[in-house]
DNA sequence: GAACTATGAATGAACG
DNA sequence: CGTTCATTCATAGTTC
């Protein structure tokens, strides 16, 4: 199979070189915690010297590399304060995926995909929807729900609440 | 035991389904750019026959892609000196989403894999059911939803509800 | 070469 | 409304 087929999705990501890196690197290191646009073009300008790079790259970059930072500090964070351990009473319903707020690595998801098939599977890919469709599948055909009730999540600013 | 009432909701990140998206699309693409609130209601009545959502989905679905449309906009008239974007970030094209029949079996995969045992599945969208199906998965466990928890909207700044 | 990892890209939700 | 955060997906790169 995929012989004869027709490369239609070529969706490479960009792979920043070593020296746009450092630059990034540096200009994240240096202070400039959220860029403003303008700065994006500059900083885009400066690394496209170096290899092929767009605005959004850049962009992305900066977002990713900030929410890396802080997911590994919150992932470290937990060795502070005293150890008071003290497990669930019990009840462990659905095994929630809410897990504790500071301990959600890539990883995990990863596991779940990946190797561990043991565990509750939601599904919510936009992607194998528009897939599905595309293969033909119907999309009302079976699982109808009756009835859907609103149910909005209320995180205000605490992110994910406790 | 004896505990009453959860939180069974597995869903934390509203997915539109193929169909939502289509529709959501098609009313944005229609010049109804920034729907009244009534119209919003209108819309989630309709999207909500077609998976679960809630007026704050379609509200910041609007939102995010006036805003989406937008900044890309800005990024192509700033760059009028030196342009160098020759790759995929740029992501100008609007050229439909006509993935090849045989994209990335991996979701797919993983989708038959993980859903193997008996946990409690959330099925979002319908298409999923159909493929799930089509791995050769009973339909016993599909429709197992049990109830979606009534959120009250928060609405800080007064968003949808009022 | 399959599994695992690292990270860029996409998008929904929240804030100001 | 524009910007930013947070979560997830997809793929390049690495390991075994």
């Amino acid at each position: 199979m995929t012989s004869g087929g027709h490369k239609i999705s070529a969706r490479q990501r960009w792979t920043p070189t070593a020296v746009q890196l450092q630059i990034l690197e540096r200009i994240f290191d240096e202070g400039t915690g959220t860029p403003s646009k303008q700065k994006i073009k500059e900083i885009t300008s400066e690394l496209s010297q170096h290899g092929p790079i767009s605005e959004t790259n850049v962009y992305n970059w900066f977002q990713n590399r900030r929410a890396r930072s802080k997911r590994k500090q919150v992932m470290v964070a937990s060795s502070s304060n005293n150890n008071n351990n003290h497990n669930n009473a019990g009840e462990s319903e659905v095994e929630t995926e809410v897990e504790s707020p500071k301990t959600k690595p890539e990883n995990l998801l990863l596991v779940s995909e990946g190797q561990g098939q043991h565990h509750d599977v939601c599904f919510q890919n936009p992607e194998i929807t528009s897939q599905l469709h595309f293969l033909g599948v119907g999309d009302d055909h079976m699982c109808q729900l009756k009835e859907w009730g609103e149910a909005a999540f209320m995180t205000k600013h605490g992110r994910v609440s406790e």
